[in-house]
RNA sequence: GCAGUCGUCGCAUAGCCUGGUAUUGCGCCGGAUUUGAAAUCCGGUGUCCCCGUGACUCGGGAGUUCAAAUCUCUCCGACUGCGCCA
């Protein structure tokens, strides 16, 4: 969410913003007037109250005195008052939760080396990693491999739970697991704080972190308890410092979280989308920062630093894309994905995600940075990237590493938390 | 899950029974004093707005009332004990 007073002062900034996105200014127009409502139906109710509380001190200061008569009078003149203040009392609260409402839809403001596009086929190449694999052989597609292998079982998924869902089997999922321990120790040895969040959040919290649209289209909802399951790792720790002030001596506060990611994927669909791909239940390991507004721009470079160097580490041939204007979304100021090469498919497909928010989220979540205690403390930044999405990071080692015979050979950086073993073997049974 | 105690400004506390201006201490900020510091003294230290002799604020919400930190209901959270459980 915008801070206010961007609109009643700088509200140029958020218009050349929704030019550059090519979208209407409306709805800025509109925030500025309910604003202007709001304010003034707020001065009309406070100078009712102001009238009441002025009459009203003397019923006190008349009863003790044992003067009824007068302390009677005084309740009549008050009478009617207090009715006419609660009419616009809800008023005054309906329009700002208009202004509200309609302020929260409104998208970060662009850091400017944001590409303009329409879609993503706007979105420019910032660098290339890595070589393409080269195969003596037809490369295969990883949903071939998980079934020849018997690593992934999708249909007993489907009986038990739904389509999209997927059950991991023998060295495949050791593999994740190896993954998870790696990129969690990579991490670590780059000061980031291992955290194992919460994966329910309630709706204030969410709200704090996310488009409302994504209430409808991606997060799970829980009844009749009213959680959330939580899409990312991002959501928890972006949230955790709701409402607080963080010592200043603390920042930049660096993050590794861990979590299953539950995502409903609505209006997903199509052949490119087939294995684990895109599913609704995955594990993810997120690199959090909580920074001080000055620092975030360096700290996103960091954060891709680190998946450069993460990625490069695990053998995987990708790109490195800036995300541009009709593909960002509401949240992020500037965004990076990294995409990896999927021989089979000939295409570039994304496994990573890193943004700066700026201060979108913090606004929302009233989370400042200072000495607590004092007036005014600024507003952090938050900033987020994935380090690895487990079921994309199969899909690209699993691509990118297979062998003729449809085994599949095992990262050098892997092999560690392997127990030493080089090449996934087929499951068993299945 | 049951029972009890509790939730007040950054921290700590008073006020609640008996409704009527939210107390005090610490910390912090500014000023005075000082060569400088400490100590001391004075003032300030939550949010909003049109910045005033303004409005709001006592975990969240609702109710009673002219008036709620205070009374009632409800939800949330903490602690203690019991129960259950990986």
């Amino acid at each position: 969410m915008l801070d206010m007073n961007l609109f009643r002062e700088e509200a140029d900034l958020i218009r050349a913003d929704h030019t550059k996105r090519g979208i209407p200014h409306d709805a800025i127009e509109r925030v500025i007037e309910l604003d202007q409502s709001w304010r003034n139906l707020l001065h009309e109710t406070d100078q009712l109250r102001r009238e009441k509380n002025e009459a009203a001190r003397g019923i006190g200061a008349a009863k003790k005195a044992g003067d009824h008569a007068a302390a009677d009078a005084i309740l009549a003149q008050v009478a009617d008052l207090g009715e006419r203040i609660s009419a616009m009392e809800s008023q005054t609260n309906e329009a700002m939760e208009t202004r509200d409402r309609l302020r929260m839809s409104i998208p970060n403001l662009l850091h400017h080396d944001v590409p303009q596009g329409a879609d993503e086929s706007g979105n420019t190449v910032h660098a290339v990693h890595g070589e393409k694999p080269s195969f003596s052989f037809e490369p295969r597609p990883h949903n071939d491999l998980i079934e020849m292998n018997r690593w992934v079982d999708l249909k007993r998924a489907a009986k038990i739970s739904g389509s999209r869902f997927f059950f991991l089997k023998g060295d495949l999922a050791r593999l994740e697991f190896a993954l998870q321990q790696y990129a969690v120790e990579f991490l670590r040895q780059r000061e980031f704080t291992f955290v194992q969040p919460p994966v329910m959040m309630n709706r204030q919290a969410y709200e704090g972190v996310t488009d409302l649209a994504d209430f409808e289209t991606v997060m799970y909802g829980i009844e009749p308890d009213k959680y959330y399951m939580i899409a990312t790792s991002e959501h928890p720790l972006t949230a955790m410092y709701m409402d607080e002030t963080i010592p200043e001596e603390q920042m930049p506060l660096r993050m590794v979280g861990v979590s299953q990611c539950f995502r409903r994927e609505v209006g997903s669909h199509g052949q490119s989308d087939l294995g684990i791909w895109r599913v609704h239940q995955f594990t993810k390991i997120e690199q959090i920062i909580i920074a001080r507004p000055e620092d975030s721009w360096a700290l996103h470079e960091e954060l891709l630093k680190n998946c450069i160097d993460l990625w490069n580490s695990l053998g995987i041939h990708y790109e490195v894309v800036n995300i541009c204007t009709g593909d960002m979304g509401t949240v992020a100021a500037k965004k990076y994905d990294l995409e990896a090469w999927i021989p089979a498919a000939q295409q570039y497909k994304e496994i990573v995600s890193c943004s700066n928010c700026t201060d979108y989220q913090a606004n929302r979540l009233n989370i400042r940075y200072g000495q607590p205690g004092h007036p005014n403390q600024p507003v952090v930044h938050t900033l987020n990237s994935t380090a690895v999405a487990t079921s994309r990071a199969l899909v690209a080692i699993m691509e990118q590493y297979q062998l003729e015979d449809g085994r599949v050979a095992v990262p050098y950086a892997l092999q560690p938390y392997m127990g030493g073993q080089t090449v996934l073997e087929p499951c068993e049974w299945g």
